[in-house]
DNA sequence: ACTAAATGTCTCAAATTTGTGACATTTTAA
DNA sequence: TTAAAATGTCACAAATTTGAGACATTTAGT
């Protein structure tokens, strides 16, 4: 089967459970442009759709945030692309985000994912410490408070991208400032 | 029949709605601590919930903006008091939020609450533009993606607020810092 | 143009969600 | 304490969603 139809529906799929975990398969279905049949010969039932998102999003947000973090030495340089980087998933990064966050979602080390998603968190934390010391963010805000902004601000970003009346890098500019000055002393 | 029991539901379903607006009633019911017969008592069915939801959405988060627009003629005192009557919406304004900024959701003058809404907005376009032009406020920003931002960062402070591992009052006092420096020039 | 792969259409049974009746239990207020 | 109000429990039909079979139509590659 076609790997283009199959990864149109996975996004579809994410964008469309990002906002509405419940929503019914047919909405799904007709974000991707194909019938709910077609969407049952690429996916054998709802969990396994899922699960596949939830890989997808692993995956690729993971590899995302990984590169950016590995995009320099510079802590201020890997803060920005890790922001960047979480634009450029969108809603993808959104949902993995939450996830992760969910209550009832146990985080545990035995989960190769949450120790994936846990070493991105350490690195982030590391890079905002190692700021802070520096004096360029405050001091006062807690990492919990940093991370939470990161994660809004992405979210801000593919809800005006949704509306597309600003481009693309404008938005990541009013992004990286909104939040460097944010979060600065 | 007892209005603490039936406001209990309605703020569950909004919380419930906002993160996931397909959810079972069951899911309602429970984080409510009722069950799905007594949920049924109070509200005919699903559609009547949602709407006395929007309901108390559009009553109580315009009062709080307005009250906070006319709190001073001072623009930058009314923002900060905007973005606090947010956070203590809290999930309610940002279902409000995002109900309004739906695709799909047709924007008409006739519907007063989407005329309300349209007054908040406009009044929040003045108040940008006015800090604009005195230079608190980066000229470059578009007012739409402040007002994303500001959204934005209301939902930060809601999953903040989730995990309680940050006081409220220092919630406030970081979403503001964040919010004033991070549209500063 | 032809063939195979992919998707669409229509249909239907199984599973889930929804809404309600009947009656038991608990809560509230006099 | 007692009667009424509110909620809980269980059971059940209606509505919706889900998943899959059978066959028609479209699309892609040769």
């Amino acid at each position: 089967m076609l790997t283009e139809t199959r990864s149109r529906i996975i996004a579809s799929a994410i964008e469309v459970f990002n906002e509405d975990y419940s929503a019914p398969l047919q909405k799904v279905a007709d974000n991707a442009h194909v019938t709910r049949r077609t969407l049952h010969r690429h996916f054998k039932d709802r969990n396994e759709l899922v699960a596949v998102c939830e890989r997808e999003m692993e995956v690729s947000c993971k590899k995302a945030m990984i590169t950016a973090i590995n995009s320099s030495n510079e802590p201020l340089v890997q803060l920005k692309n890790m922001l960047l980087a979480g634009i450029d998933c969108g809603a993808k990064y959104s949902f993995f985000h939450k996830l992760h966050q969910r209550e009832g979602h146990t985080h545990t080390k035995k989960n190769k994912d949450c120790a994936d998603y846990d070493f991105i968190y350490n690195s982030f934390t590391n890079i905002i410490t190692a700021l802070q010391k520096s004096g360029v963010i405050n001091e006062k805000m807690t990492v919990q408070w940093i991370q939470n902004l990161h994660a809004g601000i992405i979210n801000s970003t593919v809800n005006v991208s949704d509306t597309g009346k600003t481009s693309k890098s404008n938005i990541k500019n009013f992004a990286w400032n909104s939040f460097i000055k944010g979060i600065a002393p």
